[in-house]
DNA sequence: CCATGTGAACAAATTCACAGCA
DNA sequence: TGCTGTGAATTTGTTCACATGG
């Protein structure tokens, strides 16, 4: 049973975000940055920044800044990037078909298997990959190896294709369906309901 | 200018969360319920849930519950769902086709247009409506009132694109593009980077 | 009596501010 | 000198626990 992280998930998304910037600026030619300056140019908090990095034993050089290079490699290795992971998507629906053929050949995260129920949409080509049935889903998680379940199927499904992928033996999963899972709690699941983002905006625009 | 929303984002989301549980109530016949029912079975807090609703001048009866219509009813409202808002999505790729097809008939958030720079794209019919050229993205938004702005543009194009939809006159942005917009602070943009959720997955996955 | 509504207690997250080192 | 690294202060968010009222 692992235990809870020590890192909350704030911190950890921050880590993503933090890395996005460095990549730009590395491509921008800059080789070192200060806390303040990255702030700055991205509307971060130096202060965050530093307390981010010191709690994953990242050090930069006082009065100086950090080196951009070796910072974005040490975020990447910390996030696990240096190594791909593969996923499975169950549901070749709107979004499914999109993030199917988006990590098609992702070096860092990478669709091995498109999944449906619907035998009017197993065989179809998407991107690189063509959707399989869900019987197979035990044998495709075990033979390609894959650790990340995605969900993109309709709300009324989402449970039982859960308990699918547990069972199949994922490792984490990312759940799109707009239902709250009855989730296992020894596998990291997370939960992201697009339509939460454009209501949450409806709502500041409405003047909320 | 619209001053800071007394309202915090988180829970904005979770009022979207419990409207997303009601309506299942709903679906399932259930007319009351009390708020520690509710946690129970979708595993949310119960005294945040009653704090929440307080917080947005919304009561229970006390010793039954919360009528499960009147509720979900007050949350739509107060979320300004009970109008429809429009919308045009900016960049015809797998996201933005995507989402086109998804809110293409929706009643609550509506796709009004899908909006492309590449000549090749424009014309091609996705879902309901046609992609259109950018140039005509001030006309659109004007002429058919759209209010939220959607990004779905190579990281590379973002910032571009965000300025102008403002200068369109959109009220609102959502963006998914995976950089880190200068936005302006009169106008809420929300910044949805999808691959930040999976690292976020793949870091806890490797026992982060 | 029972679940709400809420102030008070607690916990988490962020910012402040400055000592300490390159 | 200038920026990092970090404890202390502050702000924000959540849970507790109980008085209140249908």
């Amino acid at each position: 049973m692992p235990e809870p992280s020590e890192f909350s998930p704030l911190t950890v998304n921050r880590l993503s975000v933090y890395l996005r910037c460095l990549e730009r600026l590395r491509a921008q030619g800059v080789e070192r940055i200060s806390s303040q300056e990255l702030g700055r140019r991205f509307g971060l908090s130096p202060a965050l920044f530093r307390k981010d990095l010191a709690q994953f034993g990242v050090s930069g050089i006082r009065g100086v800044g950090y080196e951009v290079d070796c910072l974005a490699d040490g975020l990447a290795r910390r996030l696990g990037l240096d190594r791909p992971s593969r996923m499975v998507i169950l549901g070749a629906g709107n979004l499914g078909r999109a993030l199917a053929r988006y990590f098609a050949d992702d070096s860092t995260f990478h669709a091995v298997a498109l999944v449906d129920v619907d035998p009017k949409k197993v065989g179809n080509r998407i991107g690189g990959t063509v959707v399989e049935p869900l019987e197979r889903l035990g044998e495709i998680v075990e033979r390609r190896r894959v650790e990340i379940g995605v969900l993109t199927v309709p709300a009324a499904a989402a449970q039982e294709s859960y308990d699918r992928l547990i069972e199949a033996g994922v490792g984490a999963v990312l759940n799109f369906a707009p239902r709250q899972l009855r989730s296992r709690p020894d596998v990291p699941t997370k939960n992201v309901d697009l339509r939460v983002f454009f209501e949450e905006l409806g709502f500041y625009l409405r003047g909320g």
